[in-house]
DNA sequence: CCTCCTCGTGGAATCGATTACACGAAGGAT
DNA sequence: ATCCTTCGTGTAATCGATTCCACGAGGAGG
């Protein structure tokens, strides 16, 4: 592989030149420059990023650890992430740490070790030390999502409170009465924000949110199973069941049908984070879609102007109520785009 | 951020002293590294994987570029690729190419800028010019689940032959008589080589598959929705559609459902990759599963062969049909798994 | 005509690691 | 006692870029 000095002597100038034309640094004359635009092309010249990176002490490139790949939340979320990177001129690494805190430590390792410029994270369960210290230590830095208290870090979210109270009342619209949530782990401020939102959206219309009625998820279709099976094992049983992101509904689905049990005829759901596939499950599911491409640009454009010393802004955008069939009722006909997967490429 | 030098000094001793025990050489005195380890702790000091990568010139690190990051096909086999590779002491770097091959183009020359060791790719519509360059540069390299014919790159991947034989066989058994495809784009391996499995399955039984009831789709949903519409727009729509990946079918899904009509009822749907919300659509969508975490491991270790001096292997392994409810028939009560969604963490 | 700038250029230091080579001390063999 | 290994260590070269500094040429201004 060709290196600069070869394009240096290939062009019959010294290396200096040939870094000043690839930067383009203005005191080059042109006829220096177009002699080492020549070599480049005959040698297939491509400069090296990691000698470059090391002398700069720059990698443009951005690490993003998410808490699970294989949710399409954060699939969706990693694809804008690294879209909105790429037109900054920036490269993304992705850290997948499925919900464990020590996986999730190792990739913000691996990722600092690669002395990468910034980091975007969706803490898992509590965060872990590994990312404690780096936002301590000054790594530039951004919480997508989840994001952990007291770090002077800013966060990039979406707000549920009023798509929450919206889906309560249309609950409650629905002669729903006992209501019940299966939530994500404490330690994520997902995890608990939702329960408090929906609690605080229950009393509105004087109701309670009983602990036989609170679920302990982890995010993952399988504890969203296990829950509604124990709901379903109830004395009474809640007449819905509001599952805290798109995996546990899943597992919910999976219960209810193990049973042989119909939504929503015996038991309403609803979730939270929509996906394209909630609009031909059996029946419809009835979610709380966040604004996942916005959610990844402005992270990523928060995390950049940290970088590049401008100060970066916490966001906080609304999640909003899509109604489709799964809590009982008919989807609108004057809004047919709820009935519609979403497109990809829009 | 502490270097190796600092080290040394904290120590007492030269930088190739810390560098030995840190690649822990043997002939360094127990005195020696004890003094180095401790002083690594207090500074909390980690190498700089840039300057190791330079020197060394290897980054254990692999490249990974694949076509669509919202195909949760894919998403699962960038999953398993990163865990085996982990494994194995390497990153991965994910690419999304997004079917378009100036992008796929785009992360190839990114990733080889920075010098990964080795490159994992499911090649766009007909490949790029840049990876194809990079293939014949000899960069290590592994071809999985799409590949490029005539060149000397290992493939891993599945064969759908005998699962699509299984298939028409099913839905031949059913009664249908005329089966469409939706395909993949004709450039692609997986495109054509879907195609002509069906074909060469029809056969068998004595059917064709006429121009009219092959589509030409691009693995996307849009693509899939505008397909089945002129389907079923024909004079004599089919009987069935088997959409050649599970984004089409969805689209295939959101088409006959705008139409007001019912699958297996009005059409019948089969689809190749089966995923876990095929469980869950409405109806259960009957697919053909490719053994997806077995290819990611199998496409790993035969890069990770090439990489460090072996001889790599292609691989092929066979994909299976999980019969559900969209073509028709009930599943057999004797394998109730089919009726379960897939557990991502077995 | 002399001085001062500006411009284009090259030499060499530098980033943070790894590693070939040299060297002295210690131990074993003769 | 001498020589040869072996062992532990340090010095310095090296990887491939960027960039500070010095220098010579040429033009402008006095």
């Amino acid at each position: 592989m060709a290196c600069i000095k070869d394009v240096a002597a290939e062009a019959g100038v010294s290396v200096a030149t040939v870094s000043r034309v690839l930067n383009d640094h203005p005191s080059v004359s042109t006829e220096a420059r177009t002699r080492v635009l020549a070599a480049v092309e005959t040698l297939g010249y491509r400069p090296n990023a990691v000698a470059r990176s090391l002398r700069t002490d720059q990698t443009r490139t951005l690490g993003l650890v998410i808490s699970d790949v294989l949710n399409p939340y954060f699939t969706e979320l990693a694809r804008s992430v690294e879209e909105e990177a790429r037109a900054l001129g920036y490269s993304v690494i992705i850290g997948n740490a499925d919900e464990r805190p020590e996986l999730q430590d190792h990739h913000v390792r691996t990722l600092l070790d690669r002395r990468i410029d910034g980091l975007l994270v969706s803490p898992t369960d509590g965060g872990s030390p590994g990312m404690l210290d780096a936002a301590r230590a000054g790594t530039p830095m951004v919480f997508v999502d989840r994001w952990i208290p007291g770090l002077d870090v800013p966060v990039v979210r979406a707000d549920g409170r009023t798509a929450v109270r919206d889906l309560v009342a249309h609950l409650h619209g629905l002669g729903h009465r006992r209501l019940a949530i299966i939530a994500g782990p404490a330690a994520t401020t997902t995890g608990s924000e939702r329960v408090a939102a929906f609690r605080e959206a229950l009393a509105a219309y004087g109701l309670t949110l009983p602990d036989a009625y609170t679920g302990q998820g982890d995010f993952q279709a399988e504890s969203g199973r296990r829950v509604t099976e124990e709901f379903l094992d109830l004395a009474e049983p809640p007449e819905v069941v509001f599952a805290a992101d798109n995996l546990m509904a899943l597992g919910a689905l999976d219960a209810v049908r193990a049973r042989g049990l119909r939504v929503p005829d015996d038991i309403a759901l609803a979730a939270f984070d929509d996906i394209p596939w909630f609009v031909h499950t059996d029946p419809p599911v009835t979610a709380i879609a966040q604004p996942v491409r916005e959610l990844g640009r402005a992270a990523v454009r928060a995390l950049v102007d940290r970088i590049e010393g401008r100060p970066p802004q916490s966001v906080t955008l609304p999640a909003r109520l899509v109604v489709r069939r799964s809590c009982g009722e008919r989807p609108d006909p004057n809004h047919p785009h709820m009935n519609v997967t979403q497109r990809s490429n829009p």
